[in-house]
DNA sequence: CGGTATCCGAATTGATACTG
DNA sequence: CAGTATCAATTCGGATACCG
C-alpha cells in the first residue's frame, strides 16, 4: 500500500501517460536491464542498479508489474528464486524509449557529462 | 538555489539522461505547449497548464533553460514581456518523445483510462 | 506582467533491522 | 535469496505575500 495514490490519474496526453509509467528514480534502468538480459533475478537486478535499496527496487518492480510492464515468476524452491522479465508491453515501451535514449546519448556527449559504468554490460549503446 | 542539487548526476545510459530532463510534473506539457505554439509568454503558458503555480512554472522553465531545451527572451518594455520558445535541442527532444507519446496513447486505450482535455489545442494527437 | 521569497504539508527515497 | 517493516531524511509541490 506504499504510495500508490496520485499515480494513474487522468492524463492530458500520451506523453503524460507514458512518463507516469517510467517516472521513479530507477524505472528506466530496470527496463534497460531487463531488456538487455531478458531474465533477471532480484539480486542480479540489485547489482545492476548500484545504489538502489531493496525497498525501492521491490516498490518499483511491483508498480511496473501492476502497470503490465514486468512479469514476475516465483519458483517454489529452497533457496527461493524469483525471475523478472519484460512483458510484451514492456518491450514495446522499451522500443519507444529507444529514440529518447539516443537523444540522451547526444545530450551527454554535448554536455560532456560523465557516464558511469555499472560493471556489467555496456549500457551506453544506442540500441 | 531552489532544489537544483541531485539532478544532472552521472548517467548510466541515455534514457537516464533524457528522463532526467523531462521529469517534473509539468515538463512534458511545457514541451508540448511550446512545440504547438512555437512562442509563448509566461501568462499564456500558465493558462495552458491548468493547475500549475507560478513557482512551479518558473522553476521548471529555469531548469529547462539550464538544460538547453528552452530559450528565454526578455524584452525591456513596460509592461515587461518575456517570451519562451524551444531551442533546437528542445525540438529534437520533442521528436524523440513522439514515439513515447504514441505508446502512451495505446496504453490509455488499453486500460480505458480517462484523458482530460485542457481546453486548448488537441493534445491527444499521435504526431 | 513576470516573477521571487518564505513557509508548510505531502510524497518520495533512504538506512537499518528483521523474516520465511 | 527475496523480500517486509519501521523510522528518518530529503525533495516536491502548493499557498500565500511581496517586488521591479
Amino acid at each position: 500500500m506504499t504510495a500508490r495514490s496520485s499515480r494513474r490519474g487522468p492524463y492530458v496526453c500520451g506523453i503524460d501517460a507514458a512518463l507516469d509509467v517510467v517516472s521513479g528514480k530507477w524505472k528506466g534502468l530496470i527496463l534497460w536491464e531487463l531488456d538487455a538480459h531478458h531474465v533477471r533475478r532480484f539480486a542480479q537486478l540489485r547489482r545492476g542498479l548500484p545504489g538502489v535499496s531493496e525497498k525501492m527496487l521491490t516498490q518499483h518492480l511491483r508498480e511496473m508489474e501492476e502497470d503490465g510492464l514486468v512479469h514476475r515468476e516465483v519458483f517454489a524452491e529452497v533457496p527461493p528464486r524469483v525471475e523478472y522479465s519484460l512483458t510484451e508491453h514492456g518491450r514495446t515501451l522499451n522500443q519507444a524509449l529507444g529514440s529518447l535514449g539516443a537523444w540522451g546519448i547526444e545530450r551527454i556527449d554535448r554536455e560532456g557529462s560523465e557516464v558511469v559504468a555499472t560493471g556489467e554490460t555496456s549500457h551506453a549503446r544506442t540500441r
